[in-house]
RNA sequence: UGGGACGUUGGCAAGCGGUUAAGCCACCGGGUUUUGAUCCCGGCAUUCGCAGGUUCGAAUCCUGCCGUCCCAGCCA
């Protein structure tokens, strides 16, 4: 891969990295740079963790150091081993290796145990039994103090031998909780005494029923950093306010402390981003999973056709700051067709065919045109296309009436078959109910190949496909998932939900597609161009051997569509 | 009304006391083109949230406002 990211393409080096920077010049960790990426297994990854990953697996990579993969497991009501696994194929997908280094939070239960007994030995730790309400009450609020529970002071002793019961199971659960023994009044919410350890008599995917106490992600994640010997720990901005605590923990602990460093969340526009929101997509039935080719998670965006190097790139592009943004969506596409215009061969795919009946070109007679695959690449070679008398093209590129801006085809005018001939059209064929059913055309037997002796120029060139030789293939042509930019945006105090947000256009299906028959050789994930409408790959479910099944992966600019959007509105 | 963070063009984002305030996407022209694609060329902040101050000189330093985001899970 290169070090392609070691500089943000947006200037010099990002924060972070000229953070990591200053720490090797003036010898903090020794000069070793090692991160860590540490998903909770409660769901799939999304291109925001692609962020994430690519800063923290980039860095290492870039300062000769390495990247873990840790999986902060700490909560066994909602995790599970279907998750790692996804999670891990994701990430391999995304071009990232963790090595030998795969950790889980769930490894170190014993030794953060035993750092709870120290603090509880130091007088910095306590068990309370207050109960799940009272600790909210007790805690206060941004402006007022909390106050002490009336736990807060027994002895050291006392709370040993209660959190040893803990431990041993023969307390129930929501009995009580270890606590951090801080300030109830600190300004910093975070700092009031947080809960360090809950009883839950559950079954962890890992650890079995070995536990019935569980360390809250506040108390496990740090010191997890520490025993790890990370040094950078990069995080979300959100966690900024957990910083003093975390630093807390580890000089009471006097362990090796990590440095943590918070950027900025990745939000993209006509989408959404938190795993809260796409679940509710996936279980309202708004798409038809987790891999589902609209949701921005990794494996959606696996299936929809996107390039691993292509999410790479726009996350090299798009930078990293401490600055709440949104990425417009067109950056990730353009990333994406740069890519694709560059390797995907071209090939001609009719949606919404029209008849078109050359009456000139003789009957039964098949003609086979040289197609180049793709013009941006010479090696890809050429193919062949078979052309006859009876041929679909696209019923958009033809209007009866068109407008003077229209240059495709129309009564009397002369166009380009791609690859082919020049045709004229002279008739147009109705049905009884007076839809256009068939053209009737000419074509200029001099002009094969695309070009005439004359040196005469056509405006339009179309796309087609043999009627007799065509392929058909389902096609899903996919659009953004949400119809507002921000679909988030939304007044709930009047009944505004987000989800009503979603575009309920985002798919169309055109069951049926006339393709061209060297398609039938397409195999699952293989991508293409489909001419003058966009790139496309194949399906990697609903594809069988000779029946690929195609999904758009984003469209081809379209210059027309927008000149005729801003003269309707 | 507490604490933490962030405010540079439509969206990102460089800039770190002396620059005509980079670059990318988007947008708007123009050229090439057998894809209205690609490609090429040009345009796109006399101004850095606002107001003062320091300085020969401020987007960069100081002060005060204003705006946005995060925090009151036994979630992460």
């Amino acid at each position: 891969m290169g070090d392609s990211n070691r500089e943000s393409a947006t200037g010099g080096l990002d924060f972070i990295r000229q953070w990591v920077e200053h720490d090797n010049e003036t010898g903090r960790f020794a000069g070793r740079v090692q991160t860590r990426f540490p998903p909770e297994p409660n769901g799939y990854l999304h291109i925001g963790h692609a962020k994430a990953i690519n800063l923290d697996f980039s860095i290492a990579r870039e300062y000769g150091g390495r990247c873990s993969l840790r999986f902060d497991d700490t909560n066994p009501d909602r995790e599970d081993v279907e998750y790692v696994d996804a999670i891990k194929d994701d990430i391999r997908w995304l071009g990232f290796d963790w090595g030998e280094h795969e950790y889980f939070a769930s490894d170190y239960f014993e030794t953060l145990y035993e750092f709870a007994e120290q603090l509880i030995k130091k007088g910095l730790a306590y068990v309370d039994e207050l109960s799940a309400d009272e600790i909210r009450e007790y805690r206060g609020t941004p402006t007022e103090p909390g106050r002490n529970s009336p736990y807060r002071d027994r002895s050291s002793e006392e709370n040993l031998d209660l959190f040893r019961r803990m431990r041993a199971g023969e307390l129930s659960e929501g009995r009580c909780v270890l606590r951090a023994k801080i300030d109830m009044a600190h300004p910093n919410i975070n700092m009031r005494d947080p809960t360090m350890y809950r009883i839950r008599f559950a079954h962890h995917h890992r650890t079995g029923d070995t536990w019935c106490i569980y360390p809250t992600y506040d108390w496990a994640h740090g010191q997890s950093d520490s025993i790890e010997g990370v040094t950078h720990s990069l995080c979300t901005v959100e966690f900024e306010n957990h910083r003093p605590l975390y630093d807390w923990f580890l000089d009471a602990l006097e362990v090796h402390h990590p440095q943590q460093i918070e950027f900025a969340p990745l939000n993209l526009t006509y989408t959404v981003m938190s795993k809260r929101k796409l679940r509710e997509l996936v279980e309202g039935g708004y798409v038809s999973g987790w891999d589902d080719p609209r949701m921005p998670t990794l494996r959606g965006l696996r299936r929809r056709g996107y390039t691993p190097s292509a999410i790479r790139e726009f996350l090299r592009r798009v930078g990293v700051s401490k600055t709440e943004s949104t990425i417009d969506l067109s950056m990730l596409e353009y990333c994406l067709r740069e890519e694709l215009n560059r390797s995907a061969n071209r090939v001609m795919v009719v949606l919404d065919p029209l008849k078109v009946v050359i009456e000139n070109y003789p009957e039964g007679e098949v003609e086979e045109m040289e197609a180049v695959n793709n013009p941006e690449d010479e090696s890809a070679g050429t193919r062949r296309v078979p052309f006859s008398r009876e041929l679909y093209i696209e019923r958009g590129d033809f209007m009866e009436d068109p407008p003077k801006k229209f240059f495709r085809l129309a009564p009397g005018r002369e166009v380009r078959l791609k690859h082919a001939y020049y045709i004229t059209c002279r008739e147009v064929v109705r049905d009884d109910t007076g839809e256009i059913v068939e053209l009737r055309c000419t074509y200029d037997p001099e002009s094969r190949g695309g070009g005439t002796p004359d040196g005469r120029k056509v405006k339009g060139t179309l796309h087609w496909v043999s009627a007799a030789h065509v392929l058909n293939a389902p096609v899903r042509v996919y659009d953004n998932m949400f119809t507002a930019i921000d679909p988030t945006d939304v007044d709930e105090e009047s009944g505004e939900r987000w989800i009503d947000n979603f575009n309920v256009n985002s798919l169309v299906i055109y069951e049926s597609a006339m393709c061209e028959p060297s398609l039938a050789s397409a195999e699952p994930g293989d991508r293409f161009q489909f001419l003058r409408h966009g790139y496309f790959c194949v399906d990697s479910l609903d594809s069988t051997a000779g029946a690929p099944a195609f999904n758009r992966t984003v469209a081809l600019k379209d210059t027309w569509a927008k000149l005729q959007k801003k003269e309707q509105g």
